[in-house]
RNA sequence: GGUCCUGUGGAGCAGUUGGAGUGCUCGCCGCCCUGUCAAGGCGGAGGUCGCGGGUUCAAGUCCCGUCAGGACCGCCA
């Protein structure tokens, strides 16, 4: 090393050290005759003085995030310029020798710890944008998570195995990246993803205990906490109850938070039903931060003349509401809001009713639309007091109407504050349907599978599915952070006939069951073991470990939400011997018959 | 595919009722300065107000389109 000792590690205890250090240049104060340089390395900061000689003439032209090598003795800073700020504040440095190492231009963007940059340009620059100190510990952050993970799991004697990032295009759920086969014109390859078959075909190995950090690829649009490449912690094992995933999980999980976040996590997590989830909070990934829970009233408001009601009812669908705490108080404009809020998720609209701060008597125009006997009781029904507002919801489809409300619980929360925002609140929902019905506007009829499917139907269920696909319940599970989905996983099918009983009811013939998995159910005549799992959302852990709303804070070089990297430029166009070459253009000679 | 927010010297922002490219903080260049720590003082340079069109005597400001960044809905087994 060119180096004897790190900036940041530097405290009173080395004092008299002669010592060199290696860095660049955070900040400089020149008083003329005595120029003071932070020096910052990978460890932190010190105080470097320069008071004499040519160090100290040639410290004048220090700038910025220069690379500079000094030389110098640590000494105690003089009685009263101490900086308790700093860890090395204590000291500094008295510099006999300065080296340059390289010089920097003037900075795009200002490395300052006191300023953030708009996105596209922090992109661009990223690695100036990763010398900032936020940014640097999101990396270091999550390289710790990876550490913690591979503990735990190295500890339970996990193996771990890379798979193919080239690999078969998967017939159903989103999008395949897709990659051009040079060497078959007109065959590609796709992007995993998830591992999900590999790591199956691995159970079938007889490895037993699986993991990877794995990088997945799905074209979809982007969001805050989506990317078109991402991570999971991926994890497999044989001869296991969904107890023994959720057991394992919530020792890694617990890791996790006790050594990055200093929380310790109340185990066992608490478990909801996928539907008591829904009922109560209007989610299947619901924060528990706060209360504000759903109140089903499809009985209650049997019967009040009300269109909007009475149609769902009658439809066989569902009432319900959400009190807003305090929202007697909102104007007739913010009102007005959240009708625009709830048109913008393709609702109708939000009917509510405000409670009268002092008198309790229920007003508003949905309020004139009821009958005096539904409307005195009402207040008691969804549990609200004077001064609140509640929303309805109603819908011929259950879940769209307590999905809504979830949304809107959400939001109230928002507007409200409700959420605290150092609280952390972890859960499982389990007992998740099998089935629902396939969208008709994808073309669908029947029945879709919820997870995937390989997804297990529960003991209770395993022998009669196929009596009410839309009540089955699988062994499937979600762990759920503060309303984020962090986990999820599930005991898979390793029976052949409930396998071919789960495809009949989904449509798949055997036929195209071989085309599209052929090579799992090949493995599976071969004595499958019964196994399950789980993949973790590696990024949106760490994002919500370091405290961030986006993904792209724990990624060391995301791309923006149009798929393009500022830094690099990708994607790019090709040249037309590239085109040529991969074989984009060339039509494939014969349809290949299935099962080949 | 849809809704919304943002775009003003290198960075972050402000810019009123449409009235001169106006302003703030930082950075940059020069000079001064021996205890600062987001140092300070004086001076200076730096602008296609994202781009295109329209309305108007006059557009950073109003309208239409478009591009870029962001948030959400759809989508994401």
């Amino acid at each position: 090393m060119i180096r004897t000792h790190d900036a940041g590690s530097l405290r009173a205890a080395d004092a008299g050290v002669t010592v060199t250090l290696a860095g660049w240049v955070a900040r400089r104060r020149d008083h003329g005759g005595v120029t003071f340089v932070d020096l910052r390395d990978a460890s932190g900061l010190v105080q470097v003085v320069f008071r004499e000689g040519a160090p100290a003439q040639a410290a004048h032209q220090l700038r910025n995030e220069y690379c500079v090598r000094v030389t110098g003795t640590v000494g105690p800073r003089p009685p009263g310029n101490e900086n308790p700020e700093l860890p090395t504040g204590a000291i500094e440095v008295t510099a006999t020798a300065l080296e340059v190492l390289s010089e920097s231009a003037p900075l795009p963007l200002p490395v300052d710890d006191h300023i953030d940059a708009g996105d596209d340009i922090r992109l661009r620059y990223r690695y100036l944008d990763l010398r900032r100190s936020g940014p640097a510990a999101a990396l270091r952050l999550r390289s710790a998570a990876n550490r913690i993970a591979r503990t735990v799991l190295d500890r339970r004697r996990f193996v771990e195995v890379e798979t193919p990032t080239l690999t078969r295009s998967t017939p159903e759920g989103a999008r395949d990246f897709l990659v051009p086969v040079r060497l078959q014109p007109g065959s590609w390859y796709a992007l995993p993803q998830s591992p999900q078959l590999f790591k199956q075909l691995l159970m079938v190995a007889g490895l037993e205990r699986y993991y990877q950090i794995a990088r997945c690829y799905r074209d979809e649009d982007f969001r805050a906490d989506r990317q078109p490449e991402f991570t999971q912690l991926d994890i497999e094992m044989s001869f296991v109850t969904q107890d023994d995933v959720i057991e394992l999980t919530e020792e890694i999980v617990g890791g996790l938070w006790r050594e990055l976040a200093g929380h310790e996590i109340q185990r066992p997590v608490p478990r909801l039903t996928w539907h008591e989830a829904l009922a109560r909070y209007g989610s299947d990934k619901p924060d528990l931060r706060y209360g504000v829970e759903l109140t089903e009233l499809t009985e209650y408001l049997r019967g009040t003349g009300f269109r909007v009601f009475e149609t769902a009812i009658a439809a066989g669908g569902y009432v319900g509401a959400v009190v807003m705490p305090g929202g007697a108080a909102q104007t007739r404009k913010e009102l007005d809001g959240w009708q625009d809020w709830a048109k913008a998720r393709g609702a109708r609209g939000l009917a509510y009713v405000v409670l009268d701060a002092d008198t309790g008597e229920p007003r508003g125009p949905v309020a004139k639309n009821l009958p005096a006997g539904h409307l005195a009781g009402l207040a008691d029904a969804v549990g609200a007091k004077p001064g609140d507002a509640v929303f309805f919801a109603a819908a011929g489809v259950r879940r769209e109407a307590q999905e809504l409300l979830g949304a809107a619980r959400v939001e109230i929360a928002r507007r409200t504050g409700l959420a605290d925002p150092d609280a952390w609140t972890f859960c499982w929902i389990v007992d998740a349907p099998m089935f629902e019905p396939a969208d008709p506007a994808l073309g669908g009829t029947g029945w879709s599978p919820v997870h995937h499917p390989f997804t297990a139907p529960t003991a209770g269920w395993i022998d009669r599915f196929e009596e009410a696909p839309g009540e089955a319940l699988a062994y499937a599970y979600d762990i759920v952070c503060n309303g984020n989905e962090i986990g999820g996983g599930s005991i898979r099918i390793h029976r052949a006939d409930v396998q071919r009983r789960v495809f009949d009811l989904l449509g798949i013939t055997p036929a195209e069951a071989n085309d599209k998995f052929g090579f799992l159910l090949e493995a599976f005549k071969y004595g499958p073991p019964p196994h399950g799992g789980i993949a973790l959302g590696w990024d949106r852990i760490c994002m919500l470990l370091a405290g961030e709303d986006s993904i792209r804070e724990v990624i060391a070089f995301p791309k923006t939400r149009g798929g393009y990297d500022p830094l690099t430029g990708a994607p790019t166009r090709i040249t037309a011997q590239q085109r040529a070459e991969a074989g984009v253009d060339a039509k494939p000679k014969q349809e290949a018959a299935p099962g080949t």
